[in-house]
RNA sequence: GGUCGGAUGGCCGAGAGGCGAGGCUCGGGACUGCAAAUCCCGCUACACGGGUUCAAAUCCCGUUCCGACCUCCA
């Protein structure tokens, strides 16, 4: 039963195509990662999520998965390709920039942690992987899609790939020059769309290595061919990353890779669509980043904001808004308390919920259509025809895909003594009647920010959500 | 300028030629010492102009407006 194809959007040929595993083998996927000089923001971790549910599906259909993630540690440049991304955060903190990029690498394990995104099988940093890139860019040398400037850098000859502008629709003779283009000294590149290998160091003095072409450090877009022909043996089933990297990060990656090994090395480009924040893109520069420890200082459940995700097609753009998490949020802990009690009901008609399992899986090979299975939830969640021990079986079998934790008890942050104190006192006041006590205590786990309800069975209290 | 998307009720948002998805807000009710939560009820839309069809939010043509991308970016 488990033999679908997961299909998925491919930027390159412009059409759904099954995901498929070359060698027979296991599925080979390679998603380009974060660069570690700031926290990750929520758009970030939107595409970040795009690999955990590619993962999860073809795993729930029987494929064994080689997933490789890269942590960009150097390489990275700034808007004014002058400095290098770490080396300037290293700067603004007063810290080594190693330290840097390890402090934000493990702060971005963390993040997908909290968004349930399964880890990759290996997250190779790129300034350990030197000596991989540089043993390629030799090769792209001798084969003559590679020269040495006359200022000591190592471009690519973006003429020399005929296939270049596949995956963008970016064809070489339409990319005039006059737009922002990567720095150089008058006259060392040959060709105005060509791009740096290796970088000579200049007067950097750290994160620079030695190299056949004098003391450097790597282009920003030979890491990724490196480690992706590297670690996943010469072959990539299905390519990852953000819709703003198809041009020109992996336009000139698929250039480097497949002048390297002389055929089509990535047999499928899918990308994520950006997310946008209360209208707007989600960037620095629009002052509109939210990251994920923001969502729990607002005592909202991080899978939340996975569910919010889940609302909408991974290849739409979408708009996130507080009010959406917020509902989100609510939503989770219904299904939660819900599933508490379905799971009490020992009555499931296995046919019937092996049929709407079916229907949900079928969403999700559909080009992950997540919005789709989640409605089938909604009216599932709804149907009174359906009895609660069915209800149980799908929705647990189907949180294999939708990794949101629905079988967890709600969970709630512990309180502190003192406002463990006050609910007592409140219990007390309200058994005896003393009911204006009893509200100004309410009023007083207000400004704690608990709001407290009262039920036949005593009060609960919940975290307010800001 | 080029490329690609979009326009749905007070708001967000899904829509697969034929029962008005769903959520949030709001109003009414039940329940409650009150409040909150929950449940019930109510409000009801497809940018504009043509066309195809027995039937169009959905398909086709045109118009207007909006957004994203086009060498920083997930």
């Amino acid at each position: 039963m488990k033999n679908e194809n997961l299909l998925l959007f491919d930027t390159k040929s412009r059409q759904l195509q099954p995901l498929k595993s070359s060698d027979g083998k296991r599925v080979r996927i390679y998603s380009c990662g974060p660069t570690v000089y700031r926290d990750a923001h929520v758009g970030n971790m939107r595409t970040f999520l795009l690999g955990d549910l590619v993962t999860r599906c073809a795993k729930y259909l029987g494929f064994k998965v080689e997933f490789i993630q890269n942590i960009t540690d150097v390489g990275h440049m700034s808007e004014d390709f002058v400095e290098d991304k770490i080396l300037a955060q290293a700067k603004a903190e007063s810290k080594d920039p190693f330290e840097i990029a390890r402090i934000y690498e493990a702060r971005y394990h963390k993040d997908l942690s909290h968004l349930n995104i399964s880890p990759a099988d290996k997250y190779p940093r790129a300034s350990e992987c030197i000596e991989m890139m540089q043993d390629l860019i030799s090769k792209l040398i001798e084969k003559e899609h590679a020269y040495l400037g006359s200022d000591g850098c190592v471009y690519f000859s973006a003429q020399s790939f005929p296939g270049y502008g596949a995956i963008s629709g970016n064809r070489l003779d339409s990319l005039k020059p006059g737009h922002r283009f990567e720095y150089t000294e008058a006259g060392a590149k040959r060709f105005h769309a060509d791009w740096a290998l290796w970088k000579a160091a200049g007067d950097r003095t750290q994160m620079i290595w030695d190299s056949p072409w004098g003391k450097g450090f790597p282009g920003w877009h030979i890491e990724c061919s490196a480690m992706s022909l590297h670690y996943l043996d010469n072959f990539v089933d299905l390519h990852l990353g953000g819709i703003d990297l198809r041009f020109p990060h992996h336009e000139d990656e698929r250039a480097q890779s497949n002048c390297t090994i002389d055929q089509e090395a990535v047999e499928l480009w899918v990308h994520g669509e950006h997310l946008l924040f209360e209208g707007r893109k989600m960037a620095k520069s629009s002052g509109n980043v939210v990251l994920v420890s923001d969502l729990i200082e607002k005592n909202l459940d991080p899978l939340a904001l996975r569910l919010c995700f889940l609302e909408n097609r991974y290849r739409s753009q979408m708009d996130l808004s507080w009010q959406s998490l917020k509902a989100a949020h609510t939503l989770l802990q219904r299904w939660r308390e819900k599933i508490q009690l379905w799971q009490k009901d020992a009555n499931s008609d296995l046919s019937q919920s092996a049929k709407l399992i079916q229907e949900i899986v079928n969403d999700f090979i559909n080009d992950l259509d997540t919005p789709r299975a989640l409605q089938k939830l909604r009216s599932l969640e709804k149907s009174e025809s359906i009895s609660d021990g069915c209800k149980y079986q799908v929705f647990k079998e189907v949180d294999q895909l939708f990794g949101l934790n629905l079988l967890n008890q709600v969970t709630q942050k512990s309180l502190s003594p003192e406002a463990e104190i006050i609910l007592q006192q409140r219990e007390v006041a309200r058994k005896s009647g003393n009911f204006p006590e009893s509200d100004r205590l309410r009023d007083q786990l207000e400004k704690l920010g608990i709001s407290v309800k009262d039920g036949k069975s005593g009060q609960s209290w919940d975290w307010i959500i800001n």
